[in-house]
DNA sequence: GTCTATATTCAGATAGAC
DNA sequence: GTCTATCTGAATATAGAC
């Protein structure tokens, strides 16, 4: 059976859930706290300030996605299709904490900075190597930048997805 | 000659500023009107609460989007190049007013978000008129908010837009 | 129109009981 | 490991002098 989910991880599904719905001014210790089931107390228990709790956010971060690029490898629709699919906002685990560490980001914090970074050239390399051609494969990463985006700020296209679909099958 | 620029004009400058640079938290009405060489009370003199400093941010905007839809309309490079070029980040007062107006639209700001939904439907019809092709136009306003979205995370790439139209010139 | 001073509320963090 | 109580400083906002 599945283990129940540490108050840990609860707190930072908390604070993703906060960043990603009502940005980062409104995601207060307090916010989290409740929005986790848990005292402040509690809350800080686990990370001793507000650094420590975007920290943990990013540690964690980075672990699911070394899980994703593994996927995106060995994807059986091919990684480019797995990559657009997985950029419009899938509601996943994955997705959250990436739209959070962007809020982050924003607020030039070097460690979400980096890891976002990091995470891209992955991709991209993955991509790069899939496609042999350099502009094809940051261009693609683009569209998928752009469909993210847009889904992380409310103005996502219903069609987005088909119409870079068929833009792209006409590339020779 | 000039006009010199107001105080309302230069806390709005100010605001932005901060907002883009840091981020909406460190976007404090003492941060602001120390960045626009004014004092608190004097900020709250044109702007009686954070709330109207937002709306009346947004409310700019609107402004000077109508001018650069003009703009796009009569380029002499075409709509599809002017809107690429502008969506690298130029530095641009409407640019920063635009990616302003999106880290407040990410708080879940009604205003905010649909000033900045208006303002997208507006290039989107110039590209989709000019072009007369649905999907390409989505796919090149994704394109467009992609290099938006890693200009304003910090992730730009210095090729992005090269490679961007080496794919272009591909299509049929 | 702009300033200083001040009130109020809230966010971040500590201490210590359980 | 989690709670309540509390301190401190910061953020928003008001009042009134200039």
């Amino acid at each position: 059976m599945p283990e129940e989910r540490s108050t840990r991880d609860r707190v930072l599904d908390a604070f993703e859930r906060l960043l990603v719905g009502a940005g980062s001014r409104a995601a207060t210790l307090d916010a989290v706290a409740a929005d986790a089931g848990v005292s402040k107390g509690g809350l800080l228990y686990h990370f001793h300030s507000r650094e420590a709790l975007v920290e943990g956010m990013v540690e964690r971060l980075r672990e699911q996605a070394r899980a994703d690029v593994a996927k995106m490898v060995s994807a059986p629709q091919g990684p480019v299709e797995f990559y657009l699919e997985t950029s419009v906002d899938s509601g996943s685990d994955f997705d959250r904490a990436l739209i959070a560490a962007s809020r982050i980001a924003q607020e030039n914090d070097a460690g979400a900075r980096t890891a976002l970074a990091d995470i891209r050239e992955a991709w991209f390399d993955v991509l790069n190597e899939h496609l042999g051609d350099i502009a094809l494969a940051r261009t693609i990463q683009l569209i998928g930048d752009g469909l993210y985006f847009d889904d992380t700020t409310g103005l996502a296209h219903p069609d987005a997805l088909t119409h870079v679909r068929e833009v792209l099958k006409r590339l020779p």
